[in-house]
DNA sequence: ATAGGTTGCGTACCATAGTACGGAGTCAAG
DNA sequence: CTTGACTCCGTACTATGGTACGCAACCTAT
């Protein structure tokens, strides 16, 4: 397929893939070994596919770029303990933000109803934040 | 006090304040009105002091700047209304971002778990993103 | 009075993750 | 065989939230 198909298939913009393929993410088909071209228009097989699929899944458990690019570095039959190791900061990284936003959460909460229950006196939500 | 002790008293660097100065969260002082400064160095009070807490607090919250920047121009005594409306938008994404991180975070722990339990197959950490 | 540590100010730069744009070339259909 | 859509490529720009830098003026303690 195009870099367009490719696009439209994974729900991305085509300018996210060069990109992707600027950051060393994604292979530019025809660099190095032949094929991978038809004419000059470049085309992209289902390995490229997946791999970027990879990439957009990664990222929505929270892995920057940077950590994606190391997870593809990895090879699969080796660097199990390396991927475990990425994989475990990554669940820690995100219990820590839930834990951020919840207490966020209960403190907004509490003064949303306060705010709402007693109007006569000065807004809870603009004052918390003063004193706090 | 000078910039710097207002910086150091709140725990942000000097340049962050001139930096919401410049995007208009905090005032400068002797600007406009007479006073705020002492010969040619500006001086800071408690109110600025207060106000840069508030932004402190209301970012751990997960409010962006431009949003803290409404809070800041609301009028305590009228504005609750839109105050209450900020602080429950804010409150539904955070309880969005929460879940999406739960999902992730339950996601990976199960392929570490796999991963560490089990070595004899494919890495499961790296084929669960290939083929998501 | 002079050295060292701020300040003030403007401008430039950083990371992150893309988006946008312009021009030239190419491909498929009518 | 031309038109219109798509591709290639480089460069530039976006948003967000700051950091860094350099120079002049100033302030404080010795």
């Amino acid at each position: 397929m195009t870099i367009g198909q490719l696009a439209r298939s994974v729900g991305v913009n085509v300018e996210t893939i060069r990109f992707y393929q600027r950051r060393g993410l994604l292979p530019v088909p025809g660099q190095g070994e032949t094929g991978g071209m038809r004419g000059s228009v470049r085309r992209y097989d289902e390995a490229v596919f997946r791999r970027l699929r990879f990439i957009k899944s990664a990222q929505a458990a929270g892995f920057t770029l940077a950590e994606i690019g190391e997870l593809l570095e990895l090879d699969a039959s080796t660097d199990r303990v390396r991927a475990r190791e990425l994989a475990d900061a990554r669940i820690a990284a995100i219990e820590k933000t839930i834990a951020e936003l919840d207490t966020a959460r209960r403190a907004l909460l509490g003064l949303s109803r306060q705010c709402a229950a007693d109007d006569t006196t000065h807004c809870p939500i603009i004052s918390a934040f003063e004193r706090v």
